[in-house]
DNA sequence: CCAACCATGTAAGCTGTTACATGATTGA
DNA sequence: TCAATCATGTAACAGCTTACATGGTTGG
């Protein structure tokens, strides 16, 4: 069951609540959340392609011509696997705005331990990127760097630190939360 | 002359030097710029686009079945156009991985003056970009957010502000540097 | 000589983009 | 009533992924 990336974040907004369609697409034009396309030429296949996997069902309740869409049991399951994986350096080196995503959806199931979990995997996997990165800058590649190269490696690197900073933040909060 | 983001890494790195695009794609496969795919099926096709707008020019010189890619004027000047737009607050929240990558291109053309202009330019969207994150979470929406969105915020804040401090260090180091 | 790697290419299929198109509803 | 916005769709096209395919070169 893979979905592409517009798939599961369809997928997670319908895991919060039943939408219509353009109310996703508001979503992503209006939130923070706009890294992803908005175009109807985008979502509504999207959708259909939920309908068809049976991850979710449309409901065409309301005002004719509007149609809310349901996550179904199997689609949540399908979440679930999707945002109970270890997040991987693969994850951390290519697609890192989708961990955060992931991290945010985790919200619907809510389980302390599986979130703990996938926080800590990410903190792994942020040590041996920052590791591959310290030995690419020692390296021959590293040392011949310009003083735009070095900076823009610099630039990742802090960024990554960042990622861990608050990743050591977020684990705190949810240890003291009471179970 | 829009090409995709993989055209201009392509063209960057050839900026640098000429290269075969089996080294290009090891470029992509064992360093940093990982993020870019380095399978034959996205490369080829894409300097093939490359040499049929004469962006760039591929050489036969070298042993038999390996050939060498060399940007042309047209392409320089077509590069220098992408690398010379100022960074918008669309380009910070929509793709902030391309705008390192503009600014590691710089070098090909080492002006000190375009340069600090383009890092200005960055400073400036980010903090609008970050006035409009920070509006958001004192908005109803953000407001309603749980402790997960809330840390997802936060962790999207922490890497503005990260590269906040990394361009004004970035400015700094330009600014001394001699002419 | 054989395995591993160097080096390039192509074809099928899916996704997303852009642009166009339609009709309903709401507020001034 | 008229414009703006709500709400959904589709068709053409470009791009990337995956998988397959081919042949050259190098080192043990």
């Amino acid at each position: 069951m893979n979905l592409t990336s517009l798939g599961y974040a369809l997928l997670g907004l319908l895991s919060q609540q039943p939408n219509t369609g353009y109310a996703l697409r508001n979503v992503f034009e209006l939130t923070p959340m706009g890294a992803f396309s908005s175009s109807p030429g985008s979502i509504y296949p999207a959708l259909d392609k939920l309908v068809k996997l049976t991850l979710v069902v449309k409901n065409q309740k309301l005002a004719k011509q509007k149609s809310l869409y349901h996550i179904t049991k199997l689609g949540r399951s399908a979440l679930v696997a999707w945002l109970s994986q270890n997040v991987t350096v693969s994850d951390v080196a290519k697609k890192p705005e989708l961990i955060l995503l992931r991290f945010s959806f985790l919200e619907s199931i809510n389980d302390k331990v599986l979130t703990i979990g996938f926080l800590t995997s990410f903190k792994i996997a942020l040590c041996q990127h920052l590791d591959y990165l310290h030995a690419f800058m020692l390296s021959a590649q590293g040392n011949q760097l310009s003083t735009y190269g070095r900076l823009a490696m610099e630039s990742g690197i802090e960024q990554y630190q960042t990622h861990w900073k608050w990743v050591e933040k977020a684990i705190t909060e949810f240890s003291e939360i009471s179970n």
